[in-house]
RNA sequence: GGAGAGGUAGCGUAGUCUGGCCUAACGCGCGCGCCUGGAAAGCGCGUGAACCGCAAGGUUCCGUGGGUUCGAAUCCCACCCUCUCCGCCA
């Protein structure tokens, strides 16, 4: 949710912004509404005013008949009050649906452009390693994970169908070693709290986050409980404060998680249908900070770094990409994806998105804070950052550190978190 | 699933039976000051949020939505949520 001022006092400035998103909303309508709001109100206000000063002078009055003439001038004033109280309710409603369908603006910094071809490649580190460095043609996952016995495409299709496989033995290992190492991780080098929040949650909490109404086709819902599965673990995060002030001091507020996360892929149909890279369910270890307007995009900047520090210590080629307007989704002020190369499939895999959301999910949520004791309550800034999405993270680790023989020698930094297996080989492997 | 209790401002609670002095009290917490070598304690003062308005000011909010009434935290109806006990259970 935007500020209803922004559009108030600068109609023509959101316009433009909004179309730089490629996207649209109804500025002009919520605009009219608005002042119809506000013009309504003061009607009601100044009623309201009467009725209360009168009814407190009828519960004072001794005069039986005076009092009979004031109870019967309320009744034309209540009328007006109940008349324009119906419009109001009407008026706000429509204003709220409205609002709610109005993306994210995006902060000055980021790159005008039309889509993701157009976004900038910020920094790269580490050479992809070519076909003669490997001295042999690097398989895909798809191969390498069914060869080795670790990944297995047809029962996950059995079990519930397209997009769905199952992981076995060191795979599934190497996937738990990951997300233990990597929350570790940001918990003694970044700072994090680490936290377990529930999966599914209440309608309220998707409109918080800002999934609905926009990412309704999206979502999984248990419709008899009205529970909805999470896309993403933003969203619980960002619910645990939500109707809360927070304390500054107590900012940046940084929480570090992992949840399986569910999707149903409606918008990505026929695409990336091969592998693991794109499944209705997956886990994702995710950054979150709640912070103050004036950190936050320093604490973006340290989000990114996080996510990097985690491809760096598992030594995959990596790059960090930095959105332009028409790729900055509905919730998202600025964003960056980080990448890492994948040889065997031939392409760079996003494995985290970073996000400052600023006020936008803070505002659907009512996250505030006080700057000071005496200080007026203010929104809070929101960021998020994957660190890191497995699947993709389990095929940058297969796919580079493959062997000709078809075995993959496991990332030094795991090897604790493996038990001490050093190469996942076809015939131990399951 | 059964029975009961409850939802009041950051937190905890009073007020509801008996509608108007509720413009919502009190405690904690928090802020300022006094005191002190410094602090704690103590004492004094202050302290909810949202919206409209240049301002003065006004309006709304006692879980949500209806209703009764000149007037509702308070009465009536519906719904939501939380807790406790019992049952079942990883």
């Amino acid at each position: 949710m935007i500020d209803i001022r922004l559009i108030r006092e600068n109609p023509k400035e959101v316009q433009e912004a909004i179309s730089s998103l490629g996207a649209d909303a109804p500025i002009d309508e919520i605009a009219r509404l608005d002042e119809r709001r506000r013009d309504i109100l003061q009607e009601l206000e100044d009623l309201r005013h009467q009725r209360n000063v009168t009814s407190k002078q009828i519960g004072q009055m001794k005069d039986e008949e005076k009092r009979k003439q004031l109870i019967e001038e309320m009744g034309g004033v209540n009328d007006s009050i109940k008349t324009f109280e119906k419009e109001l309710r009407n008026v706000e409603e429509n204003l709220e649906e409205l609002m709610y369908q109005v993306p994210n603006l995006p902060h000055e910094s980021v790159p005008v452009g039309e889509d993701e071809s157009e976004n900038k490649i910020v920094r790269e580190e580490g050479k992809p390693k070519t076909e003669a460095e490997f001295g042999f043609a690097p398989l895909p996952h798809w191969d390498l994970g069914p060869q080795l016995g670790i990944i297995d495409f047809e029962r996950g299709v059995k079990l519930s169908g397209s997009r769905f496989y199952v992981l076995y033995g060191l795979g599934y290992r190497l996937q738990r070693a990951l997300i233990n190492w990597m929350i570790d991780f940001h918990v003694t080098q970044h700072g994090y709290t680490e936290v377990y929040p529930p999966a599914i949650v209440k309608e309220i909490c998707m409109w918080g986050a800002g999934q609905l109404p926009k990412f309704r086709d999206n979502i999984y819902q248990d419709i008899e409980d009205d529970l909805w599965l999470v896309g993403t673990a933003e969203i619980p995060l960002t619910n645990l404060h939500r109707d809360e002030i927070v304390e500054a001091d107590k900012l940046p507020i940084k929480y570090v998680t992992h949840t399986p996360c569910f999707r149903r892929e409606k918008f990505s149909a026929g695409r990336d249908v091969r592998g693991i890279k794109r499944g209705h369910q997956f886990d994702k270890v995710e950054m979150y900070h709640f912070t103050t307007p004036e950190a936050s995009y320093g604490e973006l900047e340290q989000i990114v770094r996080n996510a990097e520090d985690i491809c760096r210590a598992l030594e995959i080629p990596h790059r960090v990409v930095e959105m332009v307007t028409g790729d900055l989704g509905f919730v998202a002020s600025k964003k960056y994806d980080v990448e890492m190369w994948a040889p065997g499939c031939g392409e760079w895999l996003e494995v985290s998105s970073c996000s400052n959301c600023e006020t936008f999910q803070a505002r659907r949520s009512n996250i505030r804070f006080r700057a000071d004791a005496k200080a007026k309550p203010e929104f809070v800034h929101t960021l998020n950052g994957s660190g890191l999405a497995l699947p993709r993270t389990v095929i940058a680790v297969l796919e580079n550190y493959q062997q000709e023989d078809g075995s993959v020698i496991v990332p030094e930094v795991l090897r604790p978190w493996m038990g001490g297996v050093e190469v996942i080989r076809i015939e131990e492997a399951g």
